[in-house]
RNA sequence: GGAGGAGUACCCAAGUGGCUAAAGGGGGCAGACUGUAAAUCUGUUGGCUCAGCCUUCGGUGGUUCGAAUCCGCCCUCCUCCA
């Protein structure tokens, strides 16, 4: 049996916050003396058909606690995505129809079982609670709070004092979100720092239905690939759980040096105390950030494929960006015969219809920037009338293909 | 219902009759350099049959030799009043 501070020691690990620490001590007390497991509450907001690095750090939080023994109550807000989370955001969310949400959690489902554990997980939809409100239900829930407190949420507040509009619809998001701990018996609410006005909403609405109030767990947020944002879809600075090796451990190689650590801490399963290491290294300057930075990108390749499969990625990555070379993989092109004339191929045409570029001027600016090479040659060749078949055509660093002619 | 303000390229944001394919910043892309697709610097960033042409400034219809810029109508958003 573990010990409860050796739970709380693991549950701790890489968090932001707990809230109540001395709450969850008293559960996890009496979840051992009864030998009942926590109900730990995720939520998911099926917005994005993609689950990526960051969604990922709280999935490994809760994977953590199930190996603890505990279980884990995923919630798809099928009823709450039609309204969107406003966390966050300084603009309305459009709302989305019911048939992408459907689609979206669809998808979700496939994907969290990549990191946690199928046979301790229960998933819900909160439409099945929430659908069957009527509405003076919804006036009981709504009267136990306050305009004046919903406006202390930092983003509705701020939208509220930059005359941004505030639909009354969102006010109801965290009650909602607060009734689906009421209504699934939350012990546990795990989300992202974001997450705590809602997470404390959890808390308050617990007690309000008679119910004992449960924790909120809140791990930091992770950056993306800027470095700068969170993580996210829609901007695009995203690394995927689903990504082909090499296109994550390049994305992991492209994050800004200084994130190395965080993303060691939240997107690994790394021991803090090698972190530690791996952190002096860094400082006194005996480990290479390059060679930490792969380091990472093998740990977090690996991770989602196999040990394999990073190492073969790695393997591509010096190849490719530090030796310029070449992948060992490269898709073939057949060369349409219509942009073949006899000053030769219409280059700007070839990397158009090959997917490099989105339009021929793009394509002809790429070009006049030397960005083009044959066979590892610089060319800015328009015309290229030397082109055979078997040949390698590389855009930018990264992008290569092999002509069919 | 009334009064006022706003809508510009991927995003933010200049621009109030021609010199505007549209300043500046961000982001993206490319090049150089390097220690990596980090950092830094430079270039570039509507499309096309590219030293020429075509289409863009919420939509639409006008005025004008000429409009993102002026006028009418419409749509969307915001503020104040009721």
């Amino acid at each position: 049996m573990i010990s409860i501070d050796e739970q709380i020691k693991i549950i701790s690990k890489g968090a932001d916050e707990i809230i109540d620490i001395e709450d969850l001590k008293a559960k996890l007390e009496k979840s051992q003396k009864e030998g009942k497991p926590l109900r730990v509450k995720l939520g998911l907001d099926p917005t994005a058909p993609d689950i990526h690095l960051g969604h990922a750090v709280v999935l490994r939080k809760i994977k953590q606690l199930q190996d603890l023994g505990h279980k884990a109550i995923i919630i798809i807000g099928d009823f709450t995505g039609m309204i969107g989370d406003p966390s966050g955001r300084s603009k309305t969310r459009p709302a989305l129809t019911k048939e992408e949400v459907l689609e979206n959690a669809r998808t979700y489902q496939e994907q969290i079982f990549k990191v946690i554990d199928r046979d301790k997980t229960e998933v819900r939809f909160n439409s099945e609670w929430l659908g069957a409100l009527d509405f003076s239900d919804v006036i009981v829930l709504a009267s136990k709070h306050t305009v004046a407190r919903m406006l202390e949420r930092e983003d509705f507040k701020k939208r509220f004092e930059e005359h941004e509009s505030i639909g009354i619809h969102e006010f109801f998001y965290p009650l909602m979100q607060g009734y689906d701990s009421v209504a699934i018996e939350a012990d546990i609410e795990l989300g992202g720092t974001d997450q705590r006005f809602n997470l404390l909403m959890g808390r308050t609405i617990q007690r309000d239905y008679g119910q004992e109030s449960q924790v909120a767990l809140m791990m930091p947020l992770l950056e993306g690939t800027d470095g700068v944002e969170k993580m996210s879809k829609s901007l695009g600075n995203y690394i995927g759980i689903y990504e082909e090796p090499n296109e994550m451990y390049g994305k992991v190689m492209s994050i800004p040096d200084e994130l190395m650590i965080k993303y060691y801490e939240l997107a690994t399963d790394i021991h803090p105390d090698e972190i530690s290491k791996i952190k002096a290294g860094l400082e006194d300057g005996s480990y290479h950030p390059r060679d930490a930075k792969m380091r990472l990108a093998r740990e977090i390749t690996s991770l989602y494929h196999s040990e394999e499969a990073a190492q073969k990625a790695e393997e591509q990555f010096k190849a490719v960006f530090q030796r310029g070379g070449m992948p060992d993989e490269i898709p073939t092109f057949e060369v349409p015969q219509d942009i073949i004339s006899q000053e030769g191929v219409d280059m700007a045409r070839l990397i158009v219809e090959a997917g490099l570029a989105p339009s021929t001027s793009q394509a002809r600016r790429l070009i006049s920037q030397g960005a083009i090479r044959v066979n590892g040659e610089k060319t800015d060749e328009l015309k290229n009338p030397t082109l055979k078949d078997q040949d390698v055509v590389q855009v930018g660093k990264r992008n290569f293909i092999r002509v069919r002619l």
